[in-house]
Order: C-alpha cells, then sequence, then structure tokens
RNA sequence: GGCCUGGUAGUUCAGUUGGUUAGAACGCCGCCCUGUCACGGCGGAGGUCGUGGGUUCGAGUCCCAUCCAGGUCGCCA
C-alpha cells in the first residue's frame, strides 16, 4: 500500500531547488539510487530537472529504510532542508545542493521498466514507441515536447498580437477528391455517405475572409492518408493563418516577423529579415530542388555548352534531344568517394531516373575520368576550369533530359554533403521559393493540373498566357524552406469569380465537375470577397528542426510509425460487427480479392 | 507497391568456413559499503536466436517464405 501525500504540499519543482537553508517539498521519478549502506542518495526528477535527496544515519530510521527500498522510477514526494553538498557536482544545475530528507512518501511503486530511461537511450525504437509513456519521461523528448508548446505559443502570441482572430473550422468535412488521399469517416445517420478529415482547414479559411474576419489563425490539425517519411506523419499540425487586402509581399512580411520571433523567444537565435528568395525556376537550376539546402554550397552547374560537339554520345544526344549535361563537384571527396561509393551514387541515380552517372575522380596528378577516351584533352581541362575542380576533389555528371538532370544532382547532391559531412548543424537557413509555375503537365492524363491548388492566383503579367500557353503561367505562390525542409506553403487566392471559372477551364474541368467539387466555394465569391491569400506554417517541422531533432517522431507526443499505425494502443483496428452494421459498412479484406 | 538496412538475455551488442553447455556490458535479484554522482566490491538469476518451412549427421550461422521496425522512391493539389 503506497503513501499518500496527507500534509504535503510540493513547494518546488526539482530543477528550482538551489537556495541552501530552505524547506522544500519535492515530488518526482527516481532516478538513480546510490545505496553506499550508512548514506543513501537518490537522485530525483521531475520535468524541470533532478535534485539529490540524501539520507544519512542522523535520518530517522523509518525515514532511511523507506529510502533503502526506494527503486527506478518509484513516484516519491520528500519534504527536508536544503543544504550545500560536501562534494559538489558541477554537471547539474542543482549539483552544489542537496534535500536532506525528513519526510519522505513513497507515493507508487513501480516495476522494472522495459528499457532504463536514460538520457542517452540507444533502446529500438518499436519497444520505446510500445512504451511511449516511459520513453517520454526522458529529458530529451521532455524537452521537445515542451519546445513545441513555446513555439505554439509564441506563434498564438505574435498573430493575436497583430489582430488575427483564432477560429476553428471542422474536423469531419466533405471529401475532396483532389490531392491527398482522405481518411474518411462514415455516417451512421447518411447510410453509405462519408465524411472526411481536412487535409488542410484550406476552403473553410478562405470562407472566412469572405465572411470578413479579415486575419485568421488556427493551430490546425490536418490529416493526410499518403504514406509516412521521417519528416511526414498522417496527422500533424499547422500554424494556419490568411489574411485580407494583402498581397504576395504582405503574407511574406507577416511570416518573417513570426520566424524571426520564434527563434528569438524560443532559441535565443537571430534570424535576418527579409529572408533570401529564389525563384522556383533559379532554386531547380541551382540546387535540383525546390526545398533546397543552403547550408552547404555544391551547386549544379551547367556544361553542355563544353560538351556539345564531343564524341561521347551519351552527352551529346541528350543535348540534341533538348536536354542537357550538368555536375556538381564534391570539394576534397575524392577520400571518402571511393569508386566502390561511386557506384553505390550511381545506383542511386539511376533509382532515381537517371540513365546513368559519369564522373571524374581526381586523386593523383591524373583524374580518373569515366568518360576520357571520348574526350579531348582540352575539352576536359575547360570542365575542369568550368567547375573549378582540383585534385582530390570528385565531379558527377548527369546527361539527360533537364528535369531529370536536376532531381538526380539535387538528390546527389544532399547524399554526397551527407556523406561528406560538410552541413553545419546550428545553423538555421530559412529561404523562400517563389514563382511557381502554375500548371503542371500530367503525363498519363494528358492535362494540365493546378501545381499548388486551383484557387491560387496566377501572376497578374502571366494573366494573358491562360489560354494561350499555360506552361508559362505563374502562380502567386510561396514556399518557406528551412533547411532543406518545406516548412510552409501558401499563396494569394483567385477572389475573382469569372477568373476561377477560366482557370477551371483550363484545368480541364467542365461546369458540372466544378460544381460537384467546389459548388459552394465558387459561389461564396459571387457575393465579394477582399483580395486575400495565407499559409500553413509546419508546426511539427518547425519544432523538429528547432529541437535538432531528426525525424517528426522526435517532436510529436503519440506519433504513428511508418505503415501508419501507432504502437502503443495498436490502432488501427478492426471493430465488432454491430458498430460496422450501424454504419452499414462490410469489410471485404484485401488478401481475400 | 518497389528498393535498401536491421531483428540473438529486460536493454545495447558480439557470435569465426555450419560443430561441445550461445557470450559481454548495462539493467535486475541477494549480501557488503557514511559523501556518492556512469558510485564501488562479492555472488546470482535470466535465451522459443522475430515467425514458419527447407538443406544438413548437425543451423543463431546457408536457402525460401512471412511478420515487424527504420530509411528511401512512387505518392504527398
Amino acid at each position: 500500500m503506497a503513501d499518500n501525500m496527507k500534509g504535503l504540499k510540493r513547494t518546488h519543482y526539482c530543477g528550482e531547488v538551489v537556495t541552501a537553508g530552505e524547506t522544500v517539498t519535492v515530488g518526482g521519478y527516481v532516478d538513480t539510487v546510490r545505496n553506499k549502506g550508512g548514506i543513501i542518495f537518490i537522485v530525483l526528477r521531475d520535468r524541470t530537472g533532478v535534485v539529490q535527496l540524501t539520507f544519512n544515519e542522523t535520518t530517522d530510521k523509518t525515514v532511511f529504510e523507506k529510502a533503502a527500498d526506494c527503486h527506478s522510477e518509484y513516484v516519491l514526494m520528500a519534504k527536508g532542508v536544503v543544504r550545500e553538498r560536501e562534494s559538489k557536482n558541477d554537471k547539474i544545475p542543482t549539483g552544489h545542493v542537496e534535500i536532506f530528507v525528513d519526510d519522505l512518501r513513497v507515493l507508487a511503486k513501480a516495476e522494472t521498466t522495459p528499457f532504463e530511461i536514460v538520457d542517452n537511450s540507444n533502446t529500438n525504437e518499436e519497444l520505446r514507441l510500445k512504451y511511449r509513456y516511459l520513453d517520454l519521461r526522458r529529458t530529451p523528448l521532455q524537452q521537445n515536447i515542451m519546445t513545441r508548446s513555446k513555439i505554439a505559443k509564441v506563434a498564438r502570441d505574435y498573430f493575436y498580437e497583430n489582430g488575427f482572430i483564432e477560429i476553428e473550422t471542422p474536423m469531419m468535412i466533405k471529401s475532396t477528391p483532389e490531392g491527398a488521399r482522405d481518411y474518411l469517416v462514415p455516417s451512421r445517420v447518411h447510410n453509405g455517405k462519408f465524411y472526411a478529415l481536412p487535409q488542410s482547414p484550406q476552403i473553410y479559411k478562405q470562407l472566412l475572409m469572405i465572411s470578413g474576419f479579415d486575419r485568421y489563425i488556427q493551430l490546425a490539425r490536418c490529416f493526410r492518408d499518403e504514406d509516412l517519411r521521417a519528416d511526414r506523419q498522417p496527422e500533424f499540425t499547422q500554424i494556419d493563418l490568411e489574411m485580407s487586402f494583402v498581397d504576395v509581399e504582405d503574407v511574406m512580411q507577416m511570416a518573417e516577423g513570426f520566424v524571426s520571433r520564434v527563434f528569438n523567444d524560443v532559441l535565443g537565435k537571430e534570424i535576418k529579415v527579409p529572408l533570401p528568395r529564389y525563384t522556383y525556376e533559379d532554386a531547380m537550376n541551382r540546387f535540383g530542388s525546390d526545398k533546397p539546402d543552403t547550408r552547404f554550397e555544391m551547386e549544379i552547374q551547367d556544361i553542355s555548352d563544353i560538351v556539345k560537339s564531343c564524341e561521347f554520345s551519351v552527352f551529346t544526344s541528350a543535348i540534341e534531344n533538348g536536354g542537357s549535361v550538368r555536375a556538381i563537384v564534391a570539394k576534397n571527396g575524392a577520400s571518402v568517394l571511393t569508386r566502390k561509393e561511386i557506384d553505390k551514387l550511381t545506383e542511386h541515380a539511376k533509382g532515381i531516373g537517371a540513365k546513368g552517372l559519369a564522373f571524374v575522380r581526381w586523386v593523383d596528378d591524373a583524374p580518373a575520368c569515366s568518360f576520357a577516351k571520348f574526350m579531348k584533352e582540352e575539352e576536359l581541362s575547360a570542365i575542369y576550369e568550368r567547375l573549378g575542380a582540383e585534385k582530390g576533389d570528385v565531379i558527377l555528371i548527369v546527361a539527360d533530359k533537364n528535369s531529370t538532370v536536376l532531381s538526380t544532382l539535387g538528390a546527389l547532391r544532399l547524399k554526397v554533403a551527407k556523406q561528406l559531412d560538410i552541413i553545419p548543424e546550428d545553423q538555421f537557413n530559412f529561404l523562400w521559393i517563389t514563382e511557381f509555375p502554375f500548371f503542371e503537365w500530367n503525363e498519363e492524363t494528358k492535362h494540365w493540373d493546378a501545381m499548388h491548388h486551383p484557387f491560387t492566383m496566377p501572376m497578374d503579367e502571366c494573366l494573358e498566357y491562360l489560354d494561350t500557353d499555360p506552361g508559362k503561367v505563374k502562380a502567386k505562390a510561396y514556399d518557406l524552406v528551412l533547411n532543406g525542409v518545406e516548412l510552409s506553403s501558401g499563396s494569394i487566392r483567385i477572389t475573382d469569380f469569372e477568373l476561377q471559372q477560366r482557370m477551371f477551364r483550363a484545368l480541364g474541368l467542365t461546369d458540372e465537375e466544378i460544381e460537384k467539387k467546389f459548388g459552394f466555394l465558387v459561389d461564396a465569391y459571387r457575393y465579394g470577397a477582399a483580395p486575400h491569400g495565407g499559409m500553413g506554417i509546419g508546426l511539427d517541422r518547425l519544432a523538429m528542426i528547432m529541437c535538432g531533432a531528426d525525424s517528426l517522431r522526435d517532436v510529436t507526443a503519440f506519433p504513428k510509425v511508418q505503415n501508419a499505425s501507432e504502437l502503443m494502443s495498436a490502432c488501427p483496428a478492426e471493430v465488432d460487427k454491430e458498430s460496422l452494421d450501424a454504419l452499414g459498412i462490410a469489410v471485404i479484406k484485401k488478401d481475400d480479392e
């Protein structure tokens, strides 16, 4: 039978106990017990830190015996006088004091945990996720979760101060066939019909602008039924905002104010604004990505003009077919990028879509060039000169159509940088990507798709190409990127009914399809809307980077794993037949098909 | 859906060309220890080697299938 708390009231968190002479009462979990026989030290832990409890021969005998019976993770409350320690520990903030305990309560005993609750746990994540409530006792995770909370608070503070109104939008909404797969919620009342969980509050926040709320913010839960990644969970949170009477510049400035504020308030780091901007085209050409990591250089360079009349048909045919030959240089990469490693990179490149990888590995005075026999001496030296390549470097070259060349080199650029370990960990490189193409040609359907979403406003100077040359139309869309992670995506919306109709037609939608998919939204714009736009900032991703974590799982209290299940509660799970019957649902297992 | 990596005491790992009773560290249990703080000393318990087949005189080790976890491509307007 455990003790109770009667007569005790917590006065301090463990990490707050610093003043000798005070009588304090603390509560927490037993971190470690060091029983020396005649003297016992118990390290007590709560979310603020740890403090040492001390018991010796002058301690009341029953208290001493109780302390001797304590084990890891027992829940204790202890009252006593704070003393300076005889031997101090400089490694912890409370290391110069200890609590000499005169009242000890064991509020709960604990079984031995399946893994040790220590800061640097190497334990398999699968097991830690099964016992997530124990994993969350670990200091690093506690700090991550608390940092995330601070970020959320700063977001509310900042946007409230700037006149934003927090409004909740529904979680059960109409499924939209565009974009990611929806999570569906069956309706009991309407047999055979379904709600969807929102992928984002996009449509509702636009309607709120039409209603005149002018500035909206929500820490919005969003759901997408797509496969997971380290930076992708099926449910996530966006700092979602929308503003009226604004254009691109206004939204970007508001967001820049937020990121500089949140980094200052939470990490004490200064982010210089305005943030760097790259057009989509520029980012693709230089980094092979619309979310470039600019913490390191290794930019993509075009060498098509040098090799256009060489003897190597791989290069020349790529150029003749409208493509290009481009390269990245891994400075001082020759020692890490052995022939074997380059072979692996080649396989990786093939996985992305390239046909192969040409390379120069410059170890000795004579560079080892995989295509040397096709090249004239002056062509090779022109390549080295263009790329600034020197002894010790490795050059990776891809020849293909432009989109393949750029995406392949973009991926290799990241992979090689990780291998060479040249990405600074403590740097925060924000940037904007602007001037996105509005349309994307879909080879399968032979249709133009909206790259962002169909309510995005085209750039003013592109309106004339809308019907004649859709590929030339650029959007008033802007992505915020941090260290190669897409943090946020936003746009100015179409508020003109006629223009919206033109956009839908350019996307190949019939009037019936428009009405069925977006009817109420399109109708709403008939009644007048101020120019408006906004964005959704990924709170989880922001927290991940600010915490220096590698995965969203480290900043999410109860995350899902790669197959979208949650290991602790073992969900999703089957439900009983009565529940299904009430919904009119019969389950056909895929295996039985 | 494809590809890659991993699964051996509670935990983290080792385990040789297939060969005696599968080891270590930490944790756990018992005893000792009055200034520890990665406390220390002595002793002890603890294993369906992810699962199911196969090859073999013999499988943790080789083969096949499968499950689970991680990464990645597809996918994510």
